[in-house]
DNA sequence: TCTTTGAGCGTACATCTGTACGCTAATTTA
DNA sequence: TAAATTAGCGTACAGATGTACGCTCAAAGA
């Protein structure tokens, strides 16, 4: 790669760590502007352009981010897993490790999961949906569950986890060892009703 | 009332119904300006402050208006819960019904649940708390259930109630229904599974 | 009846926004 | 080496925003 092609790879990574930086619980990334963004990271405003299209195509990247941050952290969580203990604890602890450890990308997608932009949403919906649907398989074999069963239990078990992520977002950590805990009870809630009603549909 | 005081209630009332008519899947209340709400009540931007100290103030009044709202929905499915039937899937009719006729009231609860305002999300997380414990009081006598978990299973059911309510604001009717029947089934599941770890904990 | 109050208005201003345009200077290509 | 490309900059502008200030005139109060 040339230096002038290394430069404005350079240029755009400040561009999108700025806009990251930028992100906390009291600023979401649609209340952010080009030039506070450009700003950051150290640019003229009109240079932005040089890199992306407009806001919406920064925004976007970023929640590509994310979706690979949530691909690693399933990868993590399965190596973890092997190694033995309960599934449903150990996922909630390195989901818990990750939020920790990255919470601006998560607060990208827990924002703008519902937020005003549809291709946001769009492209968030995607990615859970990815998640969701490794998590079906993977239930459909291991528990030997229908896969209508699985999707929704899948569902289910994602939209617990991911709520419980956006509000231990901004907890103590005290809270939200309190918080997983519950977590995990909920979780167990869900396993076993999904188990249940199985059986029920076998008897039929 | 004097006719003033009327006159001025009147008034008002334009603001909260403008601001309300303004939100949509593509415009959320922070996005609204002052400007705007007072355009829509055919008022000058100045006299807003004849009514609200800023935006704020007037955003914290309709998240009131949507805790009423949630009130009444709970209120209309005990009666028709008494009537027999599923309370499950009662509740989950009630609260599509309601949504469909007060999309923009659920709006503002759901995106400023997750929004960027403090004061917003205590004032939504309040409201929400309300409808977890009195759901919770409720399983706890007509289940059986001790207090942690019966509030465990409260707040699992309501966390996918109000995100399969988000994303069905914006369904047509044929794909509500579908979301509607699967967020029957993983409310099944939830109660089930309580119902198992409660059996579980007596043992001991 | 006369005085006080206050809802609503118009004007005005400083601030911020996105972005069009043209320039510079360094890298890349021929 | 000469020509072409392009990342980044500075200037400039139109539009929108929140809100300070002072006015009007109808209702309320004395």
């Amino acid at each position: 790669m040339g230096i002038r092609a290394q430069q404005k790879e350079k240029t755009r990574r400040a561009l999108v760590d700025a806009a990251f930086s930028q992100l906390s619980a009291e600023r979401s990334f649609s209340s952010l502007s080009l030039r506070e963004v450009a700003r950051e990271a150290n640019i003229a405003p009109t240079s932005f352009y040089r890199h992306f299209k407009d806001m919406n195509e920064l925004g976007l990247t970023m929640v590509d981010e994310g979706g690979l941050t949530l691909r690693q952290m399933m990868r993590k969580g399965r190596q973890r897993a092997e190694a033995g203990g309960s599934v449903i604890r150990i996922s909630v602890e390195t989901f818990m490790e990750v939020l920790e450890s990255n919470p601006n990308v998560f607060r990208i997608l827990l924002h703008e999961r519902s937020g005003t932009s549809a291709p946001f949403r769009g492209a968030v919906a995607r990615e859970i949906e990815h998640f969701i649907s490794e998590l079906a398989h993977y239930t459909e074999a291991t528990a030997n569950r229908s896969p209508e069963l699985a999707h929704a239990q899948a569902e289910a078990l994602v939209t617990l986890v991911f709520n419980a992520g956006a509000a231990a977002l901004d907890m103590k950590r005290a809270d939200r060892k309190i918080l997983a805990d519950r977590l995990v009870i909920q979780l167990h809630m869900i396993a076993k009703g999904a188990e249940v009603l199985q059986h029920k549909k076998e008897q039929k």
